[in-house]
DNA sequence: GCCAACGTTGGC
DNA sequence: GCCAACGTTGGC
């Protein structure tokens, strides 16, 4: 079981968005880097948790916590013309993008980007590396019990 | 809207 | 395979 942080405009997806969804599941689409493609495709699996983290907002931080629910599949928009995510360069017969479906667990309090930053535990946070761009990076287990615990007070078991 | 960082593209 | 140009991300 691994832990993860995605990042999602809450303009286009917020976790409240993901609650009201059928199922309380999205497709995870649009991911267009190799490095976080290759998370989704390789590294993460149905069950792993997820910090919801909403980005290129007015407040950015953790936002809510959810679940990988489906294995890594062909992410649908690369093939369609009409979509902003549309890749002319990829086909039915050999994708290149691939996406996870990503299940709602729960709203948490909002967490500031700048109260992770000044948390000397989470110096070592991958989100937080100077100029990180990655819209997908793992959370090591104890940045995760640290922010679960300490900084939401909540119990790690009873997610 | 600005701008720094960084990934990707494409000419050579 | 190098590298300059360009596009995107994302905080501020």
């Amino acid at each position: 079981m691994r832990y993860w942080l995605m990042k999602s405009e809450p303009d286009d997806c917020s976790i409240d968005d993901l609650a009201a969804m059928p199922d309380q599941t999205v497709a995870w689409y649009g991911v267009r880097n190799y490095q976080a493609r290759n998370f989704m495709m390789h590294q993460m699996a149905v069950g792993d948790l997820v910090f919801f983290y909403h980005s290129s907002c007015p407040a950015p931080g953790i936002a809510g916590i959810a679940r990988v629910a489906s294995p890594a599949y062909p992410d649908a928009t690369q093939f369609d013309a009409a979509s902003r995510f549309f890749d002319p360069k990829s086909a039915p017969e050999r994708p290149r993008w691939f996406n996870v479906d990503v299940r709602f667990v729960r709203k948490t309090r909002l967490i500031p980007l700048p109260e992770l930053r000044a948390q000397p535990a989470l110096a070592n946070m991958r989100v937080l590396a100077p100029a990180n761009r990655l819209s997908i990076t793992p959370v090591d287990p104890d940045e995760w019990r640290f922010i679960l615990t300490t900084m939401l007070e909540l119990d790690p078991d009873e997610l």
